[in-house]
DNA sequence: CGGGTTGTGTACGCTTCCGGACACCCACCC
DNA sequence: GGGTGGGTGTCCGGAAGCGTACACAACCCG
């Protein structure tokens, strides 16, 4: 697990990747890079948070928490964000609770340190508070979405976020987890997601899920997925590097984040 | 709507009351006191925002929009907070719409004097940190409840939010606006108010509603009220003056923020 | 006063999803 | 080889909420 501090190795990690030379060699010090393991709970509701995390190929997933003791998911956090927003925030603790959705690798920081990035202004303190607003829209927009659509749009929907966090095709997940991540019994996510398998977008058997057909997927999700992707895109624009988010991916679909312009109430006739 | 520079005259607005004087004299020039109309648009989809709002009896809902152009709120900005977090964070922009639900006054701030407030790393920057995670758990857990909770829990809950920011008991709402904002049908708020004022827990007819038992109220809501609520009181916990919201309202419930630290999982027994 | 508009109550058939349960099958381990 | 446990398919009755529609009452205004 070395932290040997001579590679400058440019991390997978997309807001990571996106400083600038001289904001990265400070901060590499100060990162440990770590593994994490499936279902290890990351930060506990309403409690100091001690580190926070850079994904590389690991995602976390944010839970809100229910009175009967269930949760739901509320955000999720790969390679393109850090777990650990409130303490940009100056909060240092939050009411849900996050744990790793699938395992993988980290870049693990002091939440000090962090403080002491931010306060000194740089590169990253940009960055997080772009990608804060990124992931505010990730979340009201999942918020209408619940409400709103479909299980089987909004399965969709979390196969393609995870998809794009992930790095490659397959990944574990059995119907049991999906079902606690989208708040529905694990019968219905063997229906939605079995209707998806009929029709040869994804596959899956015993806790292993490949997605078999990416653009037939994002025509079975709602518009919601478009809504979030473009947010994180724009994120990253206008940024030193290069962006490979904005070009990859998304087969294509001229999605214009919705009604443009459209005030409420556009509709009901009533 | 006077912009005379001279009285402190102590703002309602929480984030405002809770700056030190200094700082207070120093933004008060920049500030501009503006009345809000019903349904007065404040933000457009994906377009540069140019002022930030510190609502004073106003009260804002941010909207998540639906590929259909229907509309379903996702968060709700009153005197305890400010709309345009965007800025705030550097994004200038969101993909959701902003619009006044309720008329009011509200100080209205150039997005470029906020922009150089936070750069200059004073206590409004502080408290606006504070603030943004706030409303992050408000969005967080609205969207978990939009999941799990019927609706009547829901709007006694809606009701019970807004009525912590408006200025009084009574105010104008219809069922065919609360229907949008918990993205029901109008029917369904029918039957869901009308349970509630059978219990005469609210009082309403054409268009205008009072809260006649607020405790009540808040034994028909769900936990998430609760958990919200905790959380913007915290957000005020530690800043230089006294914080009303601490002691306010909530009519004694005890509700300690759900699960202690309870990890997913405690319950499902498949 | 009469007509139009707006806010509200309610009813019917229907879809989606829930709660709970049961059976099956595969992988793994003793 | 046989057991065991985890992952999955499926089925039932029922509840919640939807889409639609209609009726009525209050209010507004000419």
């Amino acid at each position: 697990m070395e932290t040997s501090p001579q590679t400058p190795d440019s991390p997978r990690n997309r807001l990571l990747a996106a400083l600038p030379p001289e904001d990265w060699e400070r901060l590499r010090p100060g990162l440990e890079r770590v593994r994490m393991e499936l279902r290890e709970v990351v930060f506990e509701p309403n409690r100091t948070i001690q580190h926070v995390y850079f994904p590389e190929d690991a995602v976390i997933s944010i839970l809100g928490l229910m009175e009967d003791g269930s949760a739901v998911e509320t955000a999720t956090v790969g390679c393109e964000g850090m777990a650990g927003v409130p303490v940009f925030l100056g909060a240092m603790q939050m009411a849900g609770q996050a744990f790793a959705q699938v395992p993988g690798e980290a870049w693990r920081m002091p939440a000090g340190a962090l403080r002491e990035e931010v306060r000194r202004g740089g590169a990253l303190a940009q960055l997080l508070g772009r990608y804060t607003q990124a992931l505010f829209t990730l979340v009201a927009q999942s918020s209408a979405c619940n409400r709103k659509h479909p299980v089987e749009q909004r399965c969709a929907r979390w196969l393609l976020m995870t998809h794009d966090r992930v790095g490659g095709d397959t990944f574990e997940l059995t119907q049991h987890f999906l079902s606690q991540m989208l708040g529905v019994r694990r019968a219905t996510v063997s229906e939605a997601a079995g209707a998806l398998q009929a029709r040869g977008l994804i596959d899956y058997s015993r806790g292993r899920i490949t997605v078999e057909d990416r653009a037939g997927l994002e025509a079975a999700a709602c518009a919601c997925y478009a809504i979030i992707r473009a947010e994180f895109a724009r994120m990253l624009e206008g940024t030193a590097l290069p962006t490979p988010l904005d070009t990859a991916r998304v087969s294509e679909g001229g999605m214009t984040t919705a009604g443009d312009g459209a005030p409420v109430g556009a509709e009901d006739p009533e």
